[in-house]
DNA sequence: AAAATAATTTAGGTTTGTCTAAACTATTTT
DNA sequence: AAAATAGTTTAGACAAACCTAAATTATTTT
């Protein structure tokens, strides 16, 4: 079956903040597909008639496993195409979001499966989230924060939380990226602030509030 | 100014039907976008009001230039996406035009840019088609039917103009394809048929309707 | 457990792009 | 040049996805 542009963005969304929510309520989908509690009322009502969404008027809700392959497929989708555009065309990984939001709704399965093989199959896009594969399963990593890992080991980082232009700035004065291997140095037990040891580079001391948004692979 | 895929979608095809007949009709066009005349009169007001079509009730229209450039502008998205798609991810040309139809649309012009660079300028897309530069200039070369080129030359395949199911199978069979180099060895006056040969494979009689279809660079 | 507040749904409307059927205009035939 | 035919536009509707305002239900506070 095939869906439209909306209602893919409407599952994507419920996906989302099922997992940071566990069940999703209107108002958070409406925040999440930019429009109003009314018009996500509706297309619950429609999602529901399709079988995608565990809904009853007035109750929070979930995906059913029919909408939750769908939002995997658009997630997997999203993903390929932010690779692409950062390994192959050169875009910064802060840059491939909004283009990849309509890149997903293409719908050739045939095209996603060639992109990937293109691609080699990847795991993880640029912002270290996981890739699903064919089949919707993902690689798990784990993920710990900067403030959460040992002292002196290596570390790489793989993910940054709070996304926000003002972090962004923070990161890249400190030279910090997705990719960057560093060591934690010290812990201030004091505020919470860590100092870390990049190659190459001074010593430099982190935050608790930035730290917490940075996670690593160990 | 952003325009909706409909819009784009009009406007790419009343570019296309001015390049075979001078002006465009409304039932030309309303086939061309597989709707109905009466649509195509809602949307030639929309277009008109928008100053992208030269249009008067009753009357065969055109482009006006600012309706040109966006034509230019979605054909030269629609043909790089085919380059890439047969040259980077090994589609066949005969299976991209659906799949280029969508990306087409994608609307952001750094992607368009940086996909340019990626594949390297291409001047022309895997149909033969030639790709408008970024400023809608074209490369033009001189096609020639297999019927009126000049025996013995070397000539390479081009160009299909009939692409239907029929037509792509019979080339098939005779291993021609855009790219094939060939000599034209004989001209039957009787029927128009034409005797060619390519490296390495029997010489191959074509009727004067299949190489008609066929177009060749010198 | 009522009252107050917050969240959700309904009702009725808008826009975009589509449709059919009827009315109108242009073109072709005789 | 009138009649027949072909092409185009208008009028009125429909579906999808959205909106606001009012009504309803759920949750929280007291």
């Amino acid at each position: 079956m095939k869906f439209s542009v909306s209602e893919e963005n409407y599952i994507k969304s419920v996906y989302h903040l099922q997992g940071l929510h566990g069940r999703v309520t209107a108002t958070l989908l409406a925040e999440a597909v930019q429009t109003k509690a009314a018009s996500v009322t509706d297309m619950l009502k429609k999602l529901h008639s399709k079988r995608l969404v565990n809904y009853q008027p007035y109750k929070s809700f979930t995906l059913t496993s029919a909408g939750n392959k769908i939002a995997l497929d658009v997630i997997r989708k999203h993903r390929l195409w932010e690779f692409f555009l950062v390994n192959k065309l050169g875009f910064a990984w802060t840059e491939v979001h909004v283009i990849a939001e309509e890149l997903e709704h293409i719908s050739s399965n045939e095209l996603i499966t060639k992109l990937d093989t293109y691609l080699n199959y990847p795991s993880f896009d640029p912002h270290g989230d996981p890739i699903p594969n064919s089949k919707g399963k993902m690689m798990e990593i784990k993920q710990n924060s900067l403030v959460e890992i040992p002292l002196k080991k290596m570390a790489t980082v793989s993910y940054i939380k709070d996304q926000s232009t003002a972090m962004l700035d923070l990161l890249k004065h400190f030279q910090i990226g997705i990719g960057t291997k560093l060591q934690l140095i010290k812990r201030f037990d004091f505020d919470g602030s860590v100092e870390i040891k990049i190659e190459k580079l001074p010593d430099a001391v982190l935050s608790s509030q930035v730290a917490k948004n940075i996670y690593c692979t160990l």
